[in-house]
DNA sequence: GTTGGAGTTGAACGATCGTTCGAAAGCTCG
DNA sequence: CGAGCTTTCGAACGATCGTTCAACTCCAAC
């Protein structure tokens, strides 16, 4: 009977906050709105976040924080490095997809933060950057130089992946799958200049 | 030895706030960061403009409009799709990089805008989403079916494109023709399947 | 030199913002 | 019950926001 716990009651408000930012934007919305749509007062929202900023800092790291995680698991104990691309994009886009509101407010509010909490921001994002362009390293040790430059890929990469937010809808006719698939295709084809069979890709391994 | 004129004024004023906007964001800035970064009083901004809001509007439709003509003028009398696609990366990215605080706003500042002014915009978007749609659409009537879902194809070429202003510099060791070059290469490679020789690609023949 | 419109301004408007604070309400344990 | 916490809240704070307006300067036309 013990009723909802301190964390559990901010998580619901970081969720309903992720929801309101990337539907009016953070700027946008005021702290009476995030009150207002998760049911506490204005005052109480202060009681579990010490500002506005803060909460939007929470809800980038976190989320970021599980993405970068995510990443790790999917690559442990892959190496072929055309796999490992396809489980970087796969956990980047199926953790997108699931989280569509939290990952909007990342990709989308990436200026609103400042001081130390942009910096630690900058830092996970400078990680996960790295982590890519690793693999792509490794894919040209496979495969030969890539024709083009590994930076322009991998930014091109994030390009493709964190753009959804802009059209994506995860309940319409495109499955998570195929967008994966689909991204996979599009990036690996022009990457290492060769069609990529669907057996090379994780989609087509259980789990 | 005439003075600038009511036009040339309003330019200037767009430009000036473009920049701000780009840099601070829409909603973070205030008409009187405007009116400090553009050399005039706050109440002398609303001699040019009827509001915050139609100056955003001013930025989206007059640079995009830009771009569509562009697109319209590099696409006429090519037929070969694959240089049809070329072209239009080629235009898209030209000018991107050389109005790039325009851009981040157009591209980033897109759910800033509401009523009529959102809905216009919204039009523009939605033409010239359908003119990528059919240079597909022609690249696989001439290379046979994609193995890719056109819109996925399409919307994922917008993020590598529109996503640049997070990270691209123009004044960077990575020209803006390697830029549009590593693109063309990425999405047609990825997209047809098969790699495209440089002599294929627009940036090879004059102009 | 006076008129009249174009351009510019300082000062102010009401509204809304993020944040604070003292008090009230609920809960646990003696 | 009531002491001592955690949690919640109404009300207010100063600051800043977008916008307005009457007044001012400037300059060409008569």
């Amino acid at each position: 009977m013990a009723g909802p716990t301190r964390d559990q009651k901010l998580d619901t408000l970081l969720s309903a906050a992720a929801k309101v930012f990337a539907e009016r934007g953070y700027h946008e919305t005021s702290m009476r709105d995030l009150a207002r749509a998760s049911g506490v007062s204005l005052a109480g929202v202060y009681y579990y976040v010490q500002s506005k900023e803060e909460l939007l800092y929470l809800i980038q790291t976190r989320n970021f924080d599980a993405v970068i995680a995510g990443m790790r698991a999917a690559l442990t104990g892959v190496t072929d490095p055309i796999e490992r691309i396809g489980r970087f994009i796969d956990n980047h886009l199926d953790y997108f997809a699931a989280h569509m509101a939290e990952m909007k407010v990342l990709s989308h509010e990436a200026g609103a933060l400042s001081g130390e909490y942009l910096q630690k921001v900058n830092d996970m994002k400078r990680e996960y950057t790295r982590a890519l362009m690793d693999v792509l390293a490794d894919v040209e040790r496979a495969h030969g130089p890539a024709h083009l430059n590994r930076r322009v890929a991998a930014y091109s990469l994030f390009g493709m992946m964190n753009w959804i937010y802009n059209w994506y809808d995860p309940l319409g006719d495109v499955g998570v799958e195929m967008l994966s698939q689909n991204v996979c295709h599009l990036f690996l084809g022009g990457y290492v200049g060769l069609p990529v069979s669907d057996a090379a890709l994780p989609h087509s391994s259980a789990g």
